[in-house]
DNA sequence: GCGGCATATCGATAAATATTCAACTCTACG
DNA sequence: CGTAGAGTTGAATATTTATCGATATGCCGC
């Protein structure tokens, strides 16, 4: 049981993405020959063809397929701890603001590579689920940085994604057959509920408040107990929910919206720096700023 | 920025372990000069001091207790992915039966092991609730290994873990206030019921069964919304449920089980490995059975 | 068939690494 | 004040590695 060098993986991933060993070279600043022999050696260390080579590029084969995906995570890994190793002089308090809906989910791969890569930054995250006052707390300077979800057209801020708002409920939950639509909503402040009600009025659906809470936690155990519906962006949604569409009237959309504080540190900086350029919040626009080459090559 | 060689990461991690260059030089059969040059070399890697070197041992630096946590996870994966590459000769269909309350969290990182040291066996998972219903399908011959949650004192099996069953409840649920005790519990076939509804009895509390399922998630959602309390294994308590001690009967103690069919193949017998060996199920007896020394440092 | 294009192989060189043994330096402790 | 224990340093060696340029070798399209 050899070691796998950690260059090694680093060509035979940068090959995986271009399928051809010459261009490979190019982005890796070597000679061709150099990256045949590097994969040659790879191949012999784990005892298995990795890629079919023709003349004409190479091709995956199904044990290199798996170990894109694995070397992937382990050079990710492995270069975040020689992040942190740099960023030692990075320090100081950051303090974030967010839904809880993101911090439970999309947020926390995030939060996990920023604390890795700057061990010496302390991350401290306040969540609220009112727009306004995640807004209000950043100009008090009560924050350094929050992502926020508002409804789509605000102009402030850096619109990170656009998403749909929908409704959702438990998957044996018959809403129709209600005679008043139960609604699962945050307390207050939540500009979801304001539009949702002016919605049903419209549509004459009757509906009434049959829960609320300050969390998406409460929120959605309610929705799951079957005790109402809710209404979330389309990419929070979990799977043992049901999104309803046809007979509810349709919702405007939101967008995830990021904040800075006036004087931020330059921890903040960095965290602001792995949200903008995160799979979760890529931009949406200008889909091939996406790179085929991933980040640990540029070493 | 630089590579890591991972053998240089192994041996630091060793040394991090015995906090003794000549020990640590045993374990790893090299002399104590070559532990003594590549922990140098590492600490120049990474340009920051990893450990104090006194004459008796060393002590880790906060760089170097930060490193070790990260290498090891890096450790791990590297020697999972050359693992996977030698087992690829080990194929064929594993059927694992449990119940959901395991397969949700604890068997998680388990299941994600396994399919990633052995790329050519197919995992199926069943969920059911009932351990009787589970250790029939083995016995029928329709799952090959099962783990199974019972009640303490079965013999059949191997017993990997003993825990207490208590009450949970949502958090700002004052169950004490009510005339009558609501229960969430498994639909049929739990014994969790049939013993609590004893117990309560005993204890003259009137009760009600307010809902049930068939999914701990179902159950427990019922419990987030307040619906009513539940009974599940301690260990599976998550942050947003409360356990309620002194005003219930207290429960009988529950065991896990790992139950394997007859004529198993080798995929299942290295399944059945991964699980007696992990950290979450390792067996309480013969604790000194933990070896200080990662498993990694065998190769 | 003949340039391109892509990969493979060979030969060669400079550099780095692993590893050991032996000698050296502390410190603590009789 | 010596000595044992623990870590370090240095010299020496065999091995491996990185890397390139030049030279094959094989397919594609023309």
């Amino acid at each position: 049981m050899a070691d796998l060098p950690i260059n090694l993986l680093r060509t035979f991933v940068v090959v995986s993405e271009t399928l051809n060993l010459t261009e490979a070279a190019q982005l890796l600043h070597k000679a061709p020959s150099t990256v045949s022999t590097q994969l040659n050696r790879l191949e012999d260390l784990v005892a298995n063809p990795l890629m079919q080579r023709g003349q004409h590029g190479v091709r995956l084969t199904a044990a290199g397929e798996q170990l894109t995906v694995h070397a992937r995570k382990l050079l990710t890994l492995h270069d975040q701890i020689v992040g942190s190793f740099q960023n030692m002089d990075i320090g100081g308090k950051v303090r974030l603001g967010t839904h809880d809906q993101y911090a439970s989910r999309t947020l926390a791969p995030i939060m996990e590579a920023f604390i890795l890569s700057y061990p010496e930054a302390e991350l401290e995250v306040f969540c609220d689920h009112r727009p306004d006052r995640l807004v209000d707390m950043l100009e008090g300077g009560k924050l350094d940085i929050a992502l926020v979800e508002m409804l789509a057209g605000t102009d402030d801020g850096l619109r990170l994604r656009r998403d749909e708002l929908v409704w959702v409920s438990a998957q044996n939950h018959d809403v129709q057959s209600l005679p008043v639509l139960p609604l699962a909503v945050f307390d207050e402040g939540c500009y979801h509920r304001r539009y949702a009600c002016r919605a049903l009025d419209k549509f004459g659906i009757p509906w009434r408040v049959a829960f609320t809470s300050q969390s998406r936690t409460g929120v959605l155990a309610a929705v799951r107990a079957g005790i109402g519906v809710a209404i979330i962006p389309l990419h929070t949604v979990e799977d043992d929910l049901t999104v309803i569409t046809d007979t509810l009237p349709a919702l405007p959309d939101t967008e995830v919206t990021l904040f800075t504080g006036r004087n931020i540190n330059e921890a903040t900086r960095r965290l602001e720096q792995i949200i903008t350029e995160s799979p979760q919040f890529a931009r949406a626009e200008g889909a091939e700023e996406f790179s085929a080459i991933p980040a640990f090559i540029q070493a």
